[in-house]
DNA sequence: CCCGGAACCTGAAGGC
DNA sequence: TGCCTTCAGGTTCCGG
């Protein structure tokens, strides 16, 4: 798709489009090449190139249908929409639980939500049966993507980086792995292969970590991560590649998905459970919780005794 | 600011 | 077979 510019927009579903209105990304995102992909966190960014004029595509359309596909609407003249256009922006795509990006799909599937035509006859399609998948135009990255923690995989994120980050949570540190404005793009199966890897018990309060298993935690972040990377991904259920390929991660899985099944390290049952609405796998052998280091024999801030009914 | 729970959605799988 | 319940690769809003 690099380097190629977009020559139609279709949106089947205007619930897609979060920001700007529907007209106003169909508009604003034909004529535009694609400079650069990138990641920040689970938010995917198209960099996209100022307007082009070009002989060869002098009828860029900017279109919003739903359901079936109408006739296109040409937006003006290409020369007028670069005028009152930004010079650059950025499409961010975020597919939740069950979208995904399909190039050039052999038939075409169901659920469509948005579909990108390239001047190079490629089709980029925007998929998502449950409703919850969102696009973004917008000229700064950070107004999608400013709140967001770390990158769990870049040099800075250091085992004192996650220190500092857990220290005075009181919430269960899988909780905590979840909320991506601690550590970006931690997701509920990971979070899960990342404790059962550390030893450390969903429940545990994130703040309650001891220097050891905060360091064993930041290096099994790291190793969960990469090794479901380089398998291509994890789909237990929907997700697929661009292609329409399915990842193997969740094969190399030790309890994420398993309940039930004996634990690779001590062969007892793993269990399931809820942790803020989240299912939550882990040995409850290999992975104890334990009481506040330091804290158990201090006296509460006040005491109320007998004091009310 | 931190925390927990509900809401947003719909298809697929499992139990009866 | 059919109905009902549960679950899901996530984020955001609301109340405490």
């Amino acid at each position: 798709m690099l380097g190629h510019c977009i020559v139609r927009v279709t949106v089947f579903d205007a619930k897609a489009i979060r920001q700007p209105t529907v007209e106003e990304f169909c508009h604003q995102l034909a004529g535009r090449a694609i400079v650069s992909l990138t990641r920040r966190g689970k938010y995917l960014i198209f960099s996209l190139s100022a307007p082009r004029a070009s002989r060869s595509n002098p009828t860029v359309t900017g279109e919003a249908s739903f359901g079936q596909p109408r006739s296109p609407a040409t937006v003006g003249t290409l020369a007028e929409a670069a005028a009152s256009s930004k010079s650059t922006l950025n499409l961010i795509a975020h597919l939740k639980l069950s979208g995904a990006l399909l190039l050039n799909a052999r038939e075409p599937p169901k659920y469509s939500k948005v579909l990108l035509q390239l001047d190079n006859g490629s089709q980029l399609l925007f998929t998502d049966p449950r409703r919850f998948a969102r696009m973004w135009l917008v000229e700064d990255i950070r107004t999608v993507t400013g709140k967001l923690g770390p990158e769990p995989l870049s040099a800075d994120f250091t085992p004192q980086v996650l220190a500092d980050r857990l220290r005075g949570r009181k919430a269960p540190i899988k909780a905590v792995l979840l909320d991506q404005n601690v550590i970006a793009g931690i997701g509920n199966m990971y979070a899960d292969e990342s404790l059962f890897a550390a030893r450390i018990h969903p429940l545990q309060k994130a703040g309650d970590l001891s220097p050891g298993k905060t360091r064993k935690l930041h290096a099994a972040i790291h190793e969960v991560l990469t090794a479901a990377i380089g398998d291509k991904g994890a789909s237990i259920r929907n997700y697929i590649r661009p292609g329409g390929e399915r990842g193997t991660a969740h094969f190399g899985f030790s309890v994420a998905h398993r309940g039930g099944e004996p634990c690779p390290n001590c062969r007892r049952p793993i269990q399931r459970m809820v942790v803020r609405n989240r299912g939550t796998y882990f040995c409850p052998h290999c992975q104890r919780l334990r009481p506040a280091t330091g804290s158990y024999g201090e006296p509460p801030p006040f005491a109320l005794v007998g004091a009310m009914p």
